[in-house]
DNA sequence: GCGGCAATGTTAACACTGTAAACATTGGCG
DNA sequence: CGCCAATGTTTACAGTGTTAACATTGCCGC
């Protein structure tokens, strides 16, 4: 059980052709059923196909794969994200849809985590990492990242009057922190044995908080 | 550099005497600069001054002694806690004093993960783990585990009639998702540049939030 | 007291990992 | 068309977890 892949069509050219990607596929998918530590440099290269050394071509060190691995599974969550804002029903409401809106990012945030253990673990293991929350490797394809979709829900809030202007500054913070830590009490914590309906009204209820908290 | 502790006193006697506490002492120390992936078994049983094999006979495996280092770090964190509890003036005010020993899990808890990041993240690592909560191994000198010192809080809270009891249950999950969620951020994300004052400011603040919005 | 057993450590080995250096192949550019 | 830079391979080394076979010795029952 060395090698899921055992005989990959073994290309014939001396070239791989696109290298990097396939490793950034491979490694993606070793987190997809393994979290970080589960992507390994030489498994990757294995089911590419290709020699262990070959991958310093492409990436300095396992470290740096795994940091693109990382950005991939950001991207990933941005993507659930914009799920569930994709599915918010029109409103006519402006203060209930900017409401909805971030309850929304929140909701879509937590759905990830739980479909998803391994990629969302994956997604927050680096350290050195969160800081560059804008980069727009970790964007989804809105083209933002799920920093800057929360972020954009909170100035909804305010535009709709919702939010007081002054109390906007680093309500990002709060309103992540709420919302992250119920993601990881979700899928390695207490609420870990949780099903998706009680999964759910503790989000709920959670956002509930944060909305009247903030 | 293969070795921190090249020739430790390197005992006489065959048996060691106390080699399960030296390996969970020697796990910790590496844990606490290192974080999680750093805990090997092979420098463990170095700085113990015993061979690589010893260790199986106190633990499992790796993981085993990860998890034991893992539960330390928790009882640590429980510390933490209580020192910011021992800490807390002598109140008159039933209710101010219940709000108070809240803010005091909450910002022991944050004041942790600063001091001590590399075992605050060991102490969240490995799945599987923070399931038992209330595992007497992750108890501190007051015998409760940091779950249960928050759960302490928030029956205070109940009892001095500043949380409505029906609101109660559950409540721990949102708070703790609140506190470890911020705790991440100032550790890993965005807020690690921040210097102590300002990380006080964001905890006051969302404890704030967790309070008007419990 | 003492003899043997079970607990505890040691040695040696295997399979795996990351990583580097020297070498091989080849696509594309002058 | 020939050469060079990019890409991939081979080989090697150090480090890791883990196991099996062996060594030592504290302690318990006779």
């Amino acid at each position: 059980m060395t090698n899921a892949h055992p005989d990959r069509p073994s290309r014939t050219t001396y070239r791989h052709g696109d290298l990097h990607h396939a490793l950034l596929t491979a490694g993606l998918e070793l987190a997809r059923d393994g979290g970080p530590a589960a992507v390994v440099l030489r498994e990757a290269t294995r089911r590419a196909g290709v020699s262990p050394s070959a991958a310093y071509r492409h990436f300095a060190d396992r470290r740096a794969l795994l940091e693109a691995v990382c950005s991939a599974a950001q991207s990933g969550l941005a993507n659930a994200i914009q799920d569930a804002l994709d599915q918010l029903p029109a409103a006519n409401d402006r203060a209930a849809a900017a409401r909805a809106h971030l309850r929304a990012v929140g909701a879509g945030y937590v759905a990830f985590a739980r479909a998803e253990p391994n990629l969302f673990r994956t997604a927050f293991s680096p350290s050195e990492n969160l800081e560059r929350a804008e980069s727009p490797a970790r964007a989804g394809r809105s083209g933002m990242t799920p920093f800057q979709l929360l972020n954009a829900a909170l100035d909804d809030l305010v535009e709709a009057g919702e939010l007081p202007r002054e109390r906007r500054a680093g309500a990002e913070f709060l309103a992540w922190s709420a919302v992250h830590g119920l993601a990881m009490l979700a899928i390695d914590g207490p609420l870990r044995g949780l099903g998706p309906a009680q999964i759910r009204g503790v989000t709920e209820r959670l956002l509930d908080m944060v909305h009247h908290g903030l």
